[in-house]
DNA sequence: ATGTCACAGTCCCTGTGA
């Protein structure tokens, strides 16, 4: 079972490239962020055209959470169930695995009103994942905006005293890996950075300035099952790409 | 640190968010 998570900054904007992606990897289940749709422009049928079925999470201009698969999808869950009106989160079953696509909140600054909603958004994460059947399996991949440790940000020193590094957030994502999951790429590549973003700005990705930000959290099993992790840094090059490359987790299911 | 991109509004530019 090959399962990705990819922030493609709009789907409006990056719909070719990602069915071009979809078609060259074959995941069985994506998870995608940033889609900046409703339902309304999701393009539900040029992915059933590839034989996946959707789930979309859409508010319109900003956000927007998505999950496609070809191994089934049922019993989807949009949002926490609070009255949180951003689309941030979206889980599903698929093939027997619950799966979940996340858009963390960026925060802004350390001391902006978002920051504060990121770390308490991050432990509601906490709180529905610590609730969840330990029975059945659990993928919770997504563009987290937090680097968990400073491997996996190019230069710390560039980041002091701003969001994606601050141990509030580094705790957060701890707390979430104390109800029993694993950082599956960083536990399969335990000394390589693995970058996941680039900004946009200043040739980052060509000067390798890259953050490690979207990540896959898996129960142990699957840990265990997990055959490979890796980040796709070939979706970051050439016309039009999204910031962030994709990030593939394959297990023997 | 800031060499960019995408969006909406009201347009071929500006503000916002990332």
């Amino acid at each position: 079972m090959i399962v990705a998570t990819w922030n493609v900054n709009s789907l409006t904007a990056r719909g070719a490239r990602v069915q071009t992606w979809i078609e060259e990897h074959q995941p069985d289940v994506l998870l995608i962020q940033e889609t900046k749709q409703n339902d309304a422009k999701f393009p539900f049928a040029d992915f059933a055209s590839l034989g996946y079925e959707s789930a979309h999470y859409g508010q319109g201009q900003w956000n927007g959470v998505a999950i496609i698969s070809k191994v089934g999808l049922s019993d989807v869950r949009r949002g926490f169930g609070d009255d949180d009106e951003e689309a941030r989160v979206i889980a599903a079953t698929c093939a027997g695995v619950r799966v979940y696509s996340c858009y963390v909140p960026n925060g802004r600054s350390l001391d902006n009103p978002h920051y504060v909603y990121k770390l308490e958004w991050l432990a509601k994460l906490r709180d529905v994942l610590a609730e969840r059947d330990p029975e059945v399996h659990v993928i919770v991949g997504g563009d987290f905006n937090v680097a968990p440790t400073d491997l996996d940000c190019y230069d710390p020193s560039v980041f002091e005293g701003a969001t994606h590094v601050s141990e509030p957030e580094r705790a957060a994502l701890r707390a979430i890996e104390a109800t029993g999951l694993v950082d599956l790429t960083r536990a399969m590549h335990p000394d390589e950075p693995c970058y996941s973003w680039w900004d946009y700005r200043n040739g980052s990705f060509r000067r390798a300035w890259g953050l490690r930000i979207d990540l896959l959290f898996v129960d142990e099993d699957l840990r265990e099952k997990a055959l490979a992790s890796y980040v796709d840094r070939e979706a970051r090059k050439g016309e039009k790409p999204s910031d962030h490359a994709p990030v593939v987790g394959e297990f023997a299911l």
